[in-house]
DNA sequence: CCAGCTAATGATACAACATCTCATCCTTGA
DNA sequence: TCAAGGATGAGATGTTGTATCATTAGCTGG
């Protein structure tokens, strides 16, 4: 990698559940599955996908479990070029994605030139800025090699 | 507006069949009425819509030709923040959009300096950037001016 | 420690959006 | 004009996510 701009989570938070805590929620047992699940887990999923891998739990229950992780911040969701979301472990700043088309995997980046961006913006807008939503597209050096085996 | 960054559509394409005849597909009925449906529309819309204020034509048919329209650059999709598509015609030069989160209304913008952004990533990627995609989310002035009455 | 309030669960129905199937129709090119 | 095959449309199917509601089970106060 030409910079640290771009990194994977290298170990999942342990903060998981007081996060849900301090939120006024519940500990159950649900919840404290999902929990260890993701932190096990690696890579990104769509909620239908965790819902597989959770065999016992309820649908509902998990769709609406990663609805309260996601606005605890705890996850984060990546938009596919075709709409499909995918989710993955949230990390601690302000962010945006690089999605692999390919094999769906999610990276982070930051980049300040992103921020500088939206501020030069901001100011010509007819109107109130209130959010935005920046995707790259990419594939990825694994399946660019994978590709050429 | 402060600048000329942000536009409407003054009026639409009178190409829109061409277009699809270059490439080869059939001017038929059903597409006749698309086109001259959306030449005469004003604004975004979803394909559900479009659907709707199309009666006679099947649901299926008006799916596979905005789809197709898509392909053919005729049209162009933004996203909601919650996922939803819409869509309106698209202007002949690369673009990104304002969405108003409020009454769904696309207007497309140019900057250079998201190019430049982009460029300058691109170079650090560790892999292939092959796309990306930029929203931006705000109240529109209407909407603004609408909620103070 | 227990009772009870209430949030959370999960089975299921529902909803929105989009695609697939396939018999039939219609454009097109010869 | 006619045949070939792309296009259509009604409806089934798939995908993703939410609403309903009876039941279960955390939490809290006594």
């Amino acid at each position: 990698m030409a910079t640290a701009m771009a990194h994977e989570h290298a170990d999942a938070r342990p903060d998981l559940l007081p996060t849900l805590e301090d939120r006024g929620y519940r500990l159950t047992g649900p919840r404290l599955r999902i929990a260890e699940h993701l932190a096990r887990r690696r890579g990104s999923f769509t909620a239908e996908e965790l819902a597989g891998e959770l065999p016992g739990l309820g649908r509902a229950t998990v769709y609406r479990t990663v609805k309260l992780l996601l606005d605890a911040g705890v996850l984060c969701k990546a938009t596919l070029p075709d709409g499909a979301a995918r989710y993955s472990l949230d990390g601690p700043h302000h962010h945006h994605h690089f999605v692999c088309v390919s094999c769906g995997k999610v990276q982070e980046f930051r980049h300040p030139a992103v921020e500088r961006l939206v501020r030069a913006i901001r100011s010509d807008v007819p109107g109130e800025l209130v959010g935005h939503r920046i995707e790259l597209y990419m594939n990825c050096a694994e399946c660019l090699a994978r590709g050429q085996e």
